[in-house]
DNA sequence: ATTGTGACATACG
DNA sequence: CCGTATGCCACAA
């Protein structure tokens, strides 16, 4: 099977640890391809393993939410980590933010 | 090949 | 703060 860019983009968001949080910008970074819109389009075909919930966008609101089953899911499951959400919105985004390309040593794999 | 579609980001008024 | 415009580019039809 062929790996496509998607695939790439869930190879990272599951290197995200618990309790931290990036943008869909930070990740088209530091894949180099494709763009913040791209990752969340494939986020959007993110199996249940990949924790898409981890995903923001720059301002740190849960713009993906309406994709969770039920919407308040999302949040649900951020607070659930450790982070403070209010009004859609991740308190203290900063100190939770984890940036791929500053924490990623090892190249990603596709088998 | 062409068109439409975005869970975005940035710039501008 | 809000709305609009533009760049972005893989993917499906």
């Amino acid at each position: 099977m062929n790996q496509t860019y998607f695939d790439w983009v869930y190879e990272v968001t599951k290197q995200i640890p618990k309790g931290k949080v990036t943008t869909y910008g930070f990740i088209a970074d530091y894949l180099a391809l494709g763009s913040a819109r791209m990752v969340g389009w494939a986020l959007r075909h993110a199996n249940q393993k990949t924790p898409a919930h981890r995903v923001v966008n720059r301002k740190g609101e849960l713009s993906g939410r309406h994709h969770f089953r039920p919407p308040e899911r999302m949040a649900q499951l951020l607070r659930s980590e450790g982070v403070e959400v209010k009004d859609d919105k991740i308190l203290y985004f900063e100190k939770h933010l984890w940036i791929p390309s500053e924490n990623i040593h090892e190249d990603i794999d596709l088998s």
